[in-house]
DNA sequence: GCGACAG
DNA sequence: ATCTTGTCGC
């Protein structure tokens, strides 16, 4: 089992991921519409951590957007590559994703990640990070609200209102099941918002999180399992 | 200055 | 994220 590591030039500091980020947040493309949801193919991707043990590993799950059957699957383990620190969630889950998104048989498609993308303190998250890297459409399905605010949706399944950061709407908050807690919706990369709720909607006819969070989920962990138990274990 | 803060 | 038992419900 290979280990993979963090990529060269990797930013070391708070301030030198910061920094990146500055840089990279003027190629976001904003002005696609995105993929038709409900056709072609959606991945999730999710990473899991063991901290005592220094890693970290990703899943990325493919799935048929018309039938959410699973197409393809790839995993990646690795070092963590940086700590987490509220605003640079992506210098820690990025190499492990990207090292799994290139093992994936087929190509990714969408990209729905466990996060957020414009919905960020320099509107440049998670999503909008890997979207800028790989050039493929992303967007972000965060579990909590962050540092935003939003009015509570209607209480059935495809209320929304309004993510905010003081007055400017970065995402939405979106009610996918009738009579749970919403998701937090944001776009991340050549995808507009309006298509990145169509497509939360799409991914979740049973459960809260879409059906590529929860696959990509359980799959992590298990490759987190199976890398943890592994006789080689992490050496120096 | 202090607390909050995606995963 | 992760640490963790039982428990209520489909």
């Amino acid at each position: 089992m290979t280990i993979v590591g963090v990529p060269a030039g990797w930013p070391a500091t708070e301030e030198e991921a910061r920094t990146v980020q500055d840089e990279l947040r003027g190629r976001v493309v904003l002005d696609e519409p995105g993929p038709p949801p409900g056709t072609g193919l959606v991945t999730g991707v999710d990473v899991a951590y063991d901290d005592a043990l220094d890693l970290v590993a990703a899943a990325a799950v493919v799935l048929d957007a018309t039938t959410l059957d699973v197409v393809g699957e790839a995993t990646a383990v690795g070092r963590v590559s940086f700590p987490y620190v509220p605003g640079l969630l992506a210098f820690r889950e990025i190499p492990a994703v990207l090292a799994a998104l290139d093992r994936l048989p087929c190509p990714p498609g969408l990209v729905v990640c466990d996060g957020y993308g414009l919905a960020h303190p320099r509107r440049f998250g998670l999503a909008s990070h890997l979207g800028v890297l790989t050039g493929l459409p992303t967007i972000g399905v965060a579990k909590n609200p962050f540092t935003f605010t939003y009015d509570d949706p209607g209480p059935a399944r495809g209320g929304s209102a309004p993510l905010l950061a003081g007055a400017e709407e970065v995402g939405r908050a979106l009610r996918t099941r009738d009579g749970v807690k919403p998701v937090f919706v944001s776009v991340g990369h050549r995808v507009g918002l309006a298509g990145a709720v169509a497509h939360t909607l799409a991914l979740t006819p049973r459960f809260r999180l879409p059906e590529t969070t929860r696959r990509a989920d359980a799959l992590c962990r298990q490759a987190l399992r199976d890398a943890a138990s592994f006789p080689p274990p992490p050496g120096r």
